[in-house]
DNA sequence: GTGAAAGCGCTAACAT
DNA sequence: ATGTTAGCGCTTTCAC
């Protein structure tokens, strides 16, 4: 069983292959062709199960209906869910998607990006690696629709869809120094990113407000999870000090809870804990761990908005829109200074 | 700064399409072309960062160099994980993912598998829902790799990748039963899928052969949790006979621990638990849990080993082959009696 | 109102 | 050994 051409459509019904191209692409109306006519190539199309095929079209138009999506790692779960929300909203506008995890990797992402154009994809929605700004701006120069999210590039013109990152940073810190703390550190994946350089300037400018004194951990980020618990395990020990941490990231907080309880120190009696993002393990820690939570529906809703809406050339802005979303804090028990821990029961 | 074609590096070499096309696609040996053009050809082409359409390419050959990739859900960190790996196998083969998530509803499924076949997939890579036998034998009949995974079709002639769910989930049950549990449940979604009645007639059939009592939960699916959560309190609460839980899915487990949690109920001693898959929570969590572990990497290398054999017109068997894998038990604390607990410690 | 034909960029059978 | 040419299936200009 041969699939049908849109020649063999035409031949079937005696008309040419550019009358059937008009009434599957709506410009029936446009080129007066007769409703009768209209109306026995849908029966027929319908009939056989007709679809034109979307390679040829591709070739022949440009256009994809795919949208390009790059994110740092589909295996963590930030990302996982905000691509199954992006997914399934893409899908009902009829854009399907290819995507790729670019582990942060300039050069594979510059490949990726490569990749994606030649295929001509429609739009792209990237968590972008430091370094890409040049390759990101020759898209949008060209008018490609682009959202970045996660993190912007600071110099590249394109949309974004970030978090409020320094003032949550600033906040948690705050919450931390009003429970009493004195003593925090600000534990995180070491990264170039804006997104990480906010939540560390948010982090010192409380601690440093308040004249307290600045602890920074950056791990380096390392597949072998064991090796990063290891660090924070030994940063720990050798800054017994320490008695309330802030973790920069949902894989910062997680290798930190896994070395807190190594090291058998009760939170938040030994150490209060904070982190970034929220997670089941925060939920079911005991303590509860107390999280800045991303919008992670708005930031989906918002990146897919604002890609259809550079994607139906309508009122397109040429100037490019950075959105800022708020994060919420997830109160629990894990930062409550123990001589609070009576009353906050 | 058009893209170059084929035919401006044809005129700009004085030759013609086909020889370029020829060495392009390493054929130039068997055309028997000179080597001094093969290296003028290689030589231009590389100067000026010349690569041929995909897309026309595809128009052409009827081949995409795409895999399409459906999993049940990109948010479930099981396919999340998987999807990693597979992704990263596959790149470095040259192929290129194109994914979404069926929601295990079988309509859109065969939708999807139209969507992937129009765009000339390479290859498929599905873990499916009830009901799609005829359009996976379909795929199959017409020489187009398949390899299922997860679950399998009984009637569907793929190749596929699963685990050992019957004598992983009997001997998990035995290990409940060893340690001196006489009203163990099983908490599991209510499906059709082979992996969930393999996991259901393993404890049944370890339950059955010392005399004890069936106790099953099939949990409807539902995206919000919170009820989720609800039916098995519900359930436990009525339910108080109940000491030994195994988990059928590691969102049931964790569905699970929250309504545990909720109804304050002590692990093990009160209720011990087992789950199937191993997620952070289960590491983290006070006790920590026993899980059945699936190999996930082991799971991608061979979908995707599978999937590469048939994409390279070897020795191509006719016959499916059907790799079922062993899981890992990870012994923790939460299965243990308290009888046996001062020992255990 | 409808159709013929060019062409998107590539591959491969067929000539030479 | 290399070139010519006919498509792959579709869209779209232009002619009737």
């Amino acid at each position: 069983m041969k699939k049908l051409s849109i020649a063999d459509i035409a031949n079937h019904l005696n008309v040419s292959k550019s009358t059937v191209s008009f009434v599957l692409n709506g410009r029936a109306e446009e080129k007066r062709i007769s409703k009768e006519l209209v109306s026995r190539v849908e029966k027929f199309v319908k009939e056989v199960g007709y679809t034109p095929s979307p390679i040829a079209r591709g070739l022949r138009t440009g256009k994809s209906n795919i949208i390009g999506l790059m994110v740092e790692s589909i295996s963590d779960p930030f990302f996982a869910n905000i691509a199954k929300l992006i997914e399934s909203r893409a899908y009902k506008k009829g854009y399907r998607i290819l995507y790729c995890s670019t582990d942060n990797d300039t050069e594979k992402t510059r490949a990726l990006i490569e990749v994606f154009r030649e295929r001509n994809v429609d739009g792209y929605i990237i968590s972008p690696p430091v370094g890409v700004e040049d390759e990101i701006n020759a898209l949008t120069k060209a008018g490609m629709p682009v959202v970045l999210f996660d993190r912007s590039l600071p110099n590249a013109g394109a949309d974004s869809v970030e978090i409020n990152n320094e003032s949550s940073a600033f906040n948690a810190t705050r919450l931390l120094i009003d429970q009493g703390f004195t003593n925090i550190a600000f534990i995180t994946f070491s990264s170039l990113l804006t997104q990480m350089s906010g939540r560390l300037s948010g982090y010192k400018s409380a601690i440093e407000q308040e004249g307290l004194g600045v602890n920074v951990l950056e791990i380096d980020y390392n597949p072998d999870e064991d090796s990063m618990i290891q660090t924070v395990s030994n940063y720990l020990s050798e800054n017994k000090h320490i008695d309330a941490v802030l973790f920069g990231a949902v894989q910062a907080g997680i290798c930190g809870l896994k070395a807190l309880t190594e090291l058998n120190l009760k939170i938040p009696e030994d150490v209060a804990v904070i982190s970034f993002d929220d997670h089941d393990v925060f939920k079911l820690f005991a303590p509860p761990i107390t999280a800045i939570s991303q919008p992670i529906e708005e930031i989906a809703g918002r990146i897919i908005s604002l890609l259809l809406e550079r994607l139906n050339p309508g009122q397109s802005h040429a100037v490019s829109q950075k959105i800022i979303l708020n994060t919420e804090f997830k109160l629990r028990r894990s930062h409550v200074n123990k001589r609070f821990l009576r009353k906050a029961e």
